[in-house]
DNA sequence: TTGCGGTCTCCCATCATGGGAAGGTCAAGT
DNA sequence: ACTTGACCTTCCCATGATGGGAGACCGCAA
């Protein structure tokens, strides 16, 4: 199977199976004599499970975690469900940040009425007073969502 | 104003005034003769404004109109509105993203006992078939979150 | 053999943010 | 007046996950 193919097989772009590589995320592939990178049943796996890990949110350095204790036979239980737990609640936070702008926007959208007229409470509110009471973001991600675009 | 009091007056760090600058999301600061920045009451007050946005999660482009608008005494309310609730539905996709994620990854920990042993169906899930019907992100920011850390 | 599509490596860009180095400025205290 | 320390300047680099593209090579089919 060359990359293309891999690709097509987990839903991971081909830049993305090459960085994954090169982080050290999945053990460099198998290459023919020329260079190409050859994937096995066992690459498909572990790629499919890298992939369904970044779907659930997953940061790469979580997902090398959950690969270790994966591989791990001797792994507690516990251990992957701390991690899913940690997971979770760090979702649980975006969500609820992500809760608080949509109530404030929503909120001064609401008083506006939206016509011709220049009057709107969206700027004048943002321009003035605190804007609602959005809690101020902890350091870390501010709003976040890396917009891939 | 030096800069590091204007970044104390509107909660922006002085990297982020110097970088909002640059990017002309603001307009250049006055400078002393020996080259520092000095900033006013109308500078800090466009500054505050933009940290507003930012707080409810208006990406750097966004604010740019926002200040366009602000700025425009002939906009229309509608304009404003517009821009806001485009942002709300941007807002409430990634909600409904993170959400399918956080249920995902709770069921799966659900069904995880946790003890010592070391079955959990979160990692036999990840590594065997889908691991729930978690829809496949729209190529746009996957889980997003750059994890500003 | 030619041609096309796949692949290789390398470099660059994104977006918003921070870190740090090397050097200039300013105000307060001696 | 001089030192000291806090502040400011610019410049470069890093992050995380992803894509784009250039220039070169490979492999298969007509």
């Amino acid at each position: 199977m060359n990359i293309g193919d891999a690709a097509k097989a987990t839903g991971i772009s081909v830049k993305m199976l090459r960085y994954y590589e090169e982080i050290g995320l999945v053990r460099p592939a198998n290459r023919t004599y020329s260079g190409y990178r050859v994937y096995g049943e066992k690459d498909i796996a572990t790629l499919r499970f890298v992939g369904r890990a970044r779907d659930l949110g997953f940061q790469v350095k979580q997902i090398a975690a959950l690969l270790d204790l994966w591989r791990d036979q001797s792994r507690s239980s516990a251990d992957v469900k701390s991690l899913a737990l940690a997971h979770v609640a760090d979702l649980e936070q975006r969500r609820r940040q992500l809760d608080e702008m949509i109530a404030a926007i929503g909120h001064l959208a609401h008083n506006c009425h939206g016509g011709d007229r220049p009057d709107c409470p969206i700027l004048t509110t943002l321009g003035s007073e605190s804007p609602a009471k959005v809690a101020r973001m902890p350091k870390r991600a501010r709003t976040g969502f890396a917009a891939v675009a």
